[in-house]
DNA sequence: TGCGCGATTCTC
DNA sequence: AGAATCGCGCAT
């Protein structure tokens, strides 16, 4: 519970009341930031006129030089490097060849984190998500900011006894320590 | 310049 | 259970 990390959103008046997720949230410890992500708003401008909103209802937490499981550990190239950026910028790589998974920044400069959205209320795994919202690499290393079309709002967080936590999906190549991290978190799935 | 490997999803 | 599919990272 580090301090109230939102802020209100000023620019362009048709989001005058909603609360934006400033870098100050995204800046913490990732695995809490990974939990603390569960309820919120992911938005999506898909034309000018038009948003989607969609609840987080799964995520999970790539964490720290030492993580097996995270592409950042083989250390810092240009796939990796925004990872090793500043919190609160989006991070969206290819998967299997067919597949855009998106992740937003965590921990300061230097320090390599993300947190991987893997579905929303209705829209279920990261490969279905960025399809509905038609995200892909034109959003790698841009800040999660209305103004670059996609963020995420302050949402509504579910309560600690209705989140769901356990290992993280498909990184049995990092080995069975890493692969048995609890740092996947999951709500509101009882109609999945 | 070439090769192996995926933070997945869909079909058989 | 297996295919689809391609950019990255490292070896050659």
């Amino acid at each position: 519970m580090g301090g109230d990390s939102r802020r209100p959103y000023a620019g362009g008046g048709q989001c005058s009341t909603s609360t934006v997720l400033a870098a100050s949230f995204f800046a913490r410890d990732t695995v809490t930031v990974a939990r603390e992500l569960l309820g919120r708003t992911l938005c999506r401008r898909l034309a000018p006129r038009r948003v989607v909103r969609l609840r987080i209802v799964e995520t999970e937490a790539y964490d720290g030089f030492d993580d097996r499981a995270s592409h950042a550990h083989a250390g810092e190239t240009a796939r990796t490097a925004v990872m090793y950026g500043p919190p609160g910028y989006w991070c969206v790589y290819l998967c299997y060849g067919m597949h855009w998974l998106l992740n937003i920044v965590t921990r300061e400069r230097g320090y390599p984190a993300a947190v991987l959205i893997r579905g929303c209320e209705g829209v279920h795994g990261p490969g279905r998500l960025t399809r509905a919202l038609q995200i892909d690499r034109n959003l790698n290393r841009t800040r999660a900011s209305p103004a670059g079309g996609l963020w995420i709002e302050a949402g509504t967080p579910p309560r600690a006894n209705e989140i769901d936590i356990g290992p993280r999906i498909g990184v049995a190549y990092a080995g069975p320590y890493w692969a048995s991290r609890p740092w996947r978190f999951r709500t509101g799935h009882d109609s999945e």
